[in-house]
DNA sequence: AGCTAGTATGCCATTTCGGGCATATGCTCG
DNA sequence: CGAGCATATGCCCGAAATGGCATACTAGCT
């Protein structure tokens, strides 16, 4: 069964991963580097990540390169979409056209 | 220190009240009823998302009333912006304004 | 084939967290 | 002020997750 989107973006570390992956995709070894954390730490971070679908891997030589994935962040912001109500934000057109009341 | 907002709703019965919550504003023994967890359960659930600024409450007779609070959302929504690109989502004309690159 | 760089996995100890149950606290009303 | 409803808190236990360390695995090179 699918493991929980949110459980897996509460562990900050797992977070800072992203954040690195976001900007460029990287082998183990570079995020190991970067963020300062032991490499069977990071391997037991990403195979999370990845399991999760935030991120994918391709082999490269003896290098895994670790990429970011959107659909992930699209179900987080799926989940998000409702309440963006409260402050009034519109997504966009179509979010306004779903709900034609909002604005208090 | 300031609670991990993502270790908040990281937990499912916690999203499950903000869902709930969402809708109207509850007392405790609604929400106990509505959503099926021991009483005791609900005010330490709701004691985490009080203390973490997703709700608020106000006191009316011996109940106390929880509802909804946006600012935490907007922290969650903050967090997902930078990964918008990865979708091409513009959540505005201001994103789009931010970073004239993307669109690989 | 042996060596090595790069990465994954297994095991252990520690910590954190959620739920159950009992109980304390607070408010209201008679 | 005593009773009762509504809610919070304390304590305990079991489950899960994280990091450290050692080790296994895999591919490329000589």
């Amino acid at each position: 069964m699918a493991v929980d989107v949110f459980a897996v973006i509460a562990e900050p570390t797992r977070r800072r991963i992203l954040d690195r992956l976001r900007l460029s995709e990287s082998s183990v070894t570079e995020l190991v580097k970067l963020l300062e954390v032991s490499q069977p730490t990071m391997s037991k971070h990403l195979r999370v990540l990845r399991e999760a679908g935030f991120v994918s891997s391709r082999i490269e030589a003896q290098q895994r390169i670790y990429r970011i994935e959107a659909q992930q962040f699209r179900a987080i912001d799926d989940w998000l979409t409702p309440y963006r109500q409260l402050w009034g934000t519109h997504l966009d057109a179509l979010e306004r056209h779903l709900d034609g009341q909002q604005d208090r």
